[in-house]
DNA sequence: CCCCTGACTAGAA
DNA sequence: TTTCTAGCCAGGG
């Protein structure tokens, strides 16, 4: 396990229900700003060990390839999702 | 050390 | 709105 890992997993772990955040907001907030694209990497590696429904790209851009799935799930957490991104943001 | 890949991002077309 | 380009970073060959 390398301290990306463990510092980024210590991030993931610390998401409380109803929490979105973004692959860049979990990066920088890990100590390695501009790492995002490595986090989701790690998220897609990681087979539900970590709430990766919880984590969605810039802009509140659903996972790409598991939309459905991440959005049932937000759903539940009480956050309101529409189309493939979350919240009431406007485009980017 | 070099090269390529990916659940990223911001900005230009 | 969608597609491309360029810059990021960690990993693996």
């Amino acid at each position: 396990m390398t301290v990306f890992q463990e510092r980024v997993a210590d991030v993931l772990e610390r998401l409380a229900p109803g929490e979105v955040v973004t692959y860049g907001e979990v990066a920088a907030e890990a100590g390695y700003p501009g790492a995002g694209r490595a986090v989701g990497r790690l998220l897609a590696a990681s087979h539900g060990e970590y709430p990766w429904w919880r984590v969605v790209a810039a802009g509140g851009r659903l996972v790409p390839g598991a939309e459905r799935e991440q959005a049932r799930r937000l759903r539940a957490e009480g956050i309101r999702v529409e189309g493939s991104r979350v919240g009431t943001m406007a485009r980017r």
